[in-house]
DNA sequence: ATATTGCGTAATGAATGCAAAAAACAATGT
DNA sequence: ACATTGTTTTTTGCATTCATTACGCAATAT
């Protein structure tokens, strides 16, 4: 069935590359885990012969990734002294959730443009997913749902810059180990703003969407910041 | 006039290092001069044993200054094959405008209630000179003074990680070489838009100065895009 | 003549070694 | 007993060296 014109992949097409990933940046993105999972505290020293070994790399890879994670604020690097996993100020996390709000916002007016019926019927059967998840009180799954279907949204936004810096600030919140929802009437309140989203993501209408998840945003804001001691 | 309990620096206060700035550090920043004024092309490979000649240091330092402007998307590494200083697609610069004028936005709309009457004072003096500057048709004063109404506003807005999102985007977009308003109407249209900002950051109307800065800056995203031509 | 294969060269990637800075500890003096 | 100073040890910072990969050119075969 091979022809000199069909749509096999054209191998002397010019650069096309296969990229290897380059150590540093699997170290990287195990570092990245290694945070946002918990093996690594927030505050924790970074000894970099130990942690070397513990990869079983040697200090320079490790280095140029620490490097990249501290331009991704994961972990602050004090020169001659020592590097740290990050650990985020009452400041910094106010900030940064207030940003979160506005892409969330934008989010929302984009996606109310751009998302088309295959993507709308997914963010759908998420949301459909939440619900059970809540019912049964299954909190892991529910979060799991829910930062799924504001993955959804980001996507449907079709702006891969706000994509990127969306996910960047929330992996700098993710070692936080949020625990927002403890009360029955602020997760039932979640769940009720959940619904008004998704009815104006299927009215296609981007300002009552966008004000639903910046506001949405801003109450978890508060709700982060009520129970978080500053120790 | 010393006394034992004085507001004099507490030598014996815990961390308070001072941060003599690592090699590492002042090479990123010497790339980002380079990249940002035109030293480097977008597009241009960088060999890392010439660069590290030119700037006197070794590949070690180097290459993990370039891991951080790659994390920043100064440059992109292509493993095994070279690091290049990046050259932005259409698409990307469409989607960065894009995303900073939802920055913007936000900007106008805390700084809206947050700034001072010292920072309104600061901003409406760089919107006077701004406007002299197109008078005289000075255009890279005005550039200049245009950059630095945004830059308060952006301040005024209190929020740091909006300021750093902010900044980093804007260092992306610098090697355009930007070169909208080219023609007088468009220039004056801008200038209209400034005079309309102020009247409503003076109102302290933030809805409407980021209804007002979100469009100036979807213009400006049409105006680039319009005459860049895809080469 | 063109395509392909093989070799030499130059680039990037990673590990090791050495210098410098800081922290921890011990010793000494008050 | 406490503070202070000197010494040792650890850790970070950078340069150098070695390994691996990719590119360029020439030689050869079709």
């Amino acid at each position: 069935m091979q022809t000199s014109d069909d749509t096999a992949l054209d191998l002397t097409a010019r650069p096309l590359r296969i990229e290897r990933a380059a150590l540093h940046d699997k170290i990287v993105e195990r570092l990245h885990d290694l945070i946002t999972e918990g093996g690594l505290e927030p505050g924790e020293r970074i000894n970099e012969r130990e942690l070397a070994e513990r990869l079983a790399v040697s200090r320079t890879p490790l280095r140029e990734a620490l490097r990249v994670l501290a331009a991704e604020k994961l972990v602050t690097i004090s020169p001659n002294y020592g590097t740290f996993v990050t650990r985020m100020t009452r400041q910094e996390i106010h900030d940064t959730f207030e940003l979160m709000s506005a892409l969330e916002r934008f989010s929302g007016e984009l996606a109310s443009l751009r998302i088309t019926a295959e993507e709308l019927a997914d963010v759908r059967e998420a949301h459909e997913a939440m619900l059970g998840h809540w019912q049964r009180h299954d909190l892991p799954a529910y979060y799991h749902a829910n930062q799924r279907i504001h993955d959804l949204i980001n996507r449907a936004a079709r702006n891969d810059a706000l994509r990127q810096t969306y996910l960047s600030l929330n992996r700098r919140l993710h070692p936080l180990r949020l625990s927002s929802n403890r009360s029955e009437a602020k997760w039932r309140k979640a769940v009720e703003e959940h619904r008004d989203m998704m009815s104006a993501l299927e009215a296609r209408d981007g300002p009552a969407l966008g004000a639903l998840m910046e506001r949405h945003l801003l109450e978890k804001r508060d709700a982060v910041l009520a129970d978080w001691a500053d120790g």
